[in-house]
DNA sequence: CTTGCACCTCACGTCAACGTCAGGTCGTAC
DNA sequence: GTACGACCTGACGTTGACGTGAGGTGCAAG
């Protein structure tokens, strides 16, 4: 599968492709002529380094974890980067919904002051 | 109150309180010596900016969404903006669930290795 | 009056995750 | 053999929310 193909299943830039690789997140053959080659799993690959972005984590970070996230096995200090991952992503969610529920409450008073207005 | 104590009251820095009036989130009296002199309520006014940009906000979208969080009164179009915005954050939500969950399976499955080695 | 910390205004630097452009190559269909 | 889209490698540009000096001023204390 070559990038442009991979880029339109999973959805990412082909630039993009290419800057995962440089980071080292991801891999590719190369045909004869140097164009990338990807395999199938590539497309899951994608996605999870997306879902990892996605969470906030920088690319630093994925390329630490990758290999336990997808092999299951780590040192004791991966564990301890996963689980502060994890607790960093818990308190995001926790700021996220008091910055909703404040902004639910701004808009039950917007919306109550338009009503009395009618 | 001067802009020292405001950045160790809201815990932002200087330099950041500077950049909030920069972009117009933030007013300052002067004193006649040119120094910005900020009324009590200011330390509200910065945390309800910080919740803002923690929740994902762009400088632009809160500068134009302060007027209604404050006085409660917004125009049909500030309320659609309100709603969008609401409603990303709650997607973000939704993906940082995801995410958290994802990694929270890659824990127990390191976790579980790991007892198995024991 | 001078020490010295807090404050002032430019104005360039930073960092991440790409976007974008230049100039050249691959591959396949005609 | 040529047309042409997909691909290649640099390498510079972008964006947002500040960081970080440089060089000068405000102001309360001794």
């Amino acid at each position: 599968m070559r990038i442009g193909q991979l880029a339109r299943r999973s959805g990412v830039s082909v630039r993009a492709l290419r800057y995962y690789e440089e980071q080292r997140l991801l891999e590719s053959a190369r045909t004869p002529g140097g164009q990338r080659d990807y395999p199938d799993e590539a497309l899951e690959r994608v996605q999870l380094i997306q879902d990892l972005f996605a969470a906030g984590l920088s690319s630093r970070t994925v390329v630490e974890l990758l290999p336990c996230v997808s092999t299951g096995v780590a040192t004791p200090a991966m564990l301890d980067q996963l689980i502060t991952e994890r607790d960093r992503i818990a308190a995001r969610i926790r700021d996220l919904n008091r910055a909703r529920t404040k902004l639910g409450r701004v808009i039950e008073n917007v919306t109550a002051a338009s009503v009395v207005q009618d």
